[in-house]
DNA sequence: GCGACAG
DNA sequence: ATCTTGTCGC
């Protein structure tokens, strides 16, 4: 993705947003899960960024493979455009995967977005991949605030249109905002989630993610020391 | 014009 | 997302 302009990227994800697939389309059977995730530079390092990938084996949870990706800040946050700020470095990670993937857990909104194509939808429909949008707030829609136990649900509403799911993970815990990525259904991303949920609020393969792509942020931490002291 | 707004 | 200490609640 090249210098591009917000309204071009508007443009581009009206355009990509037909691409999408709301049929489950991955293994009957599912092997492997991946959660990605990114984190950025605090002080020290401004304007770079790290992306990771995780595989883990479904339902054992066992880490099979991973992979990081570190560079600079291509695009600043705008709310609606986060994908051409995370998906290059995202995709670079994923390269860096041996392993296949079966579905992938991405960090934020899939069709829950003003032009139905969130991150998870933009990393689904040019990877391939199955993917649901898992985030940790709302980006657009409405919605009746689901019951306090695990499992506990409610349509996200946009424009007449449910776009997604607000789930509780965890008992007495904020819900998650789930949608579809690509060749996930609306149905089946919410249970999928709640497949990969046990001890946390984010399902496991997200939740791994993050932890790796922390751990790296902290050698950056102690190199920035020794090359401070 | 005002408020909302994934990470 | 990141900057930050203690602290309220299950």
């Amino acid at each position: 993705m090249e210098p591009i302009s917000t309204e071009q990227a508007r443009t581009l994800q009206r355009e990509l947003a037909r691409e999408v697939l709301l049929d489950d389309a991955f293994p009957g059977r599912i092997e492997t899960v991946c959660g990605l995730d990114c984190s950025y530079s605090g002080r020290g390092r401004r304007g770079r960024m790290i992306a990771g990938a995780v595989v883990l084996r479904f339902r054992t949870w066992e880490r099979i493979d991973s992979s990081v990706a570190e560079g600079e800040i291509p695009f600043p946050y705008v709310p609606g455009l986060l994908s051409f700020r995370e998906l290059p470095l995202l995709l670079e990670a994923l390269e860096g995967l041996k392993e296949p993937v079966d579905l992938a857990f991405v960090d934020g909104a899939g069709i829950a977005h003003p032009r139905r194509f969130g991150l998870a939808s933009h990393l689904g429909v040019v990877t391939g991949l199955p993917s649901i949008g898992v985030a940790k707030s709302r980006l657009c829609g409405v919605y009746d605030e689901p019951g306090p136990e695990r499992g506990a649900s409610s349509p996200l509403l946009e424009g007449g249109e449910t776009v997604g799911t607000v789930l509780r993970t965890r008992d007495g815990v904020r819900p998650l905002f789930i949608s579809p990525g690509h060749k996930v259904s609306l149905a089946s991303a919410p249970r999928l989630v709640l497949a990969c949920c046990g001890r946390y609020r984010l399902p496991e393969p997200t939740r791994r993610a993050h932890e790796l792509v922390t751990a790296r942020r902290a050698v950056w931490k102690e190199d920035d020391r020794d090359a401070t002291s």
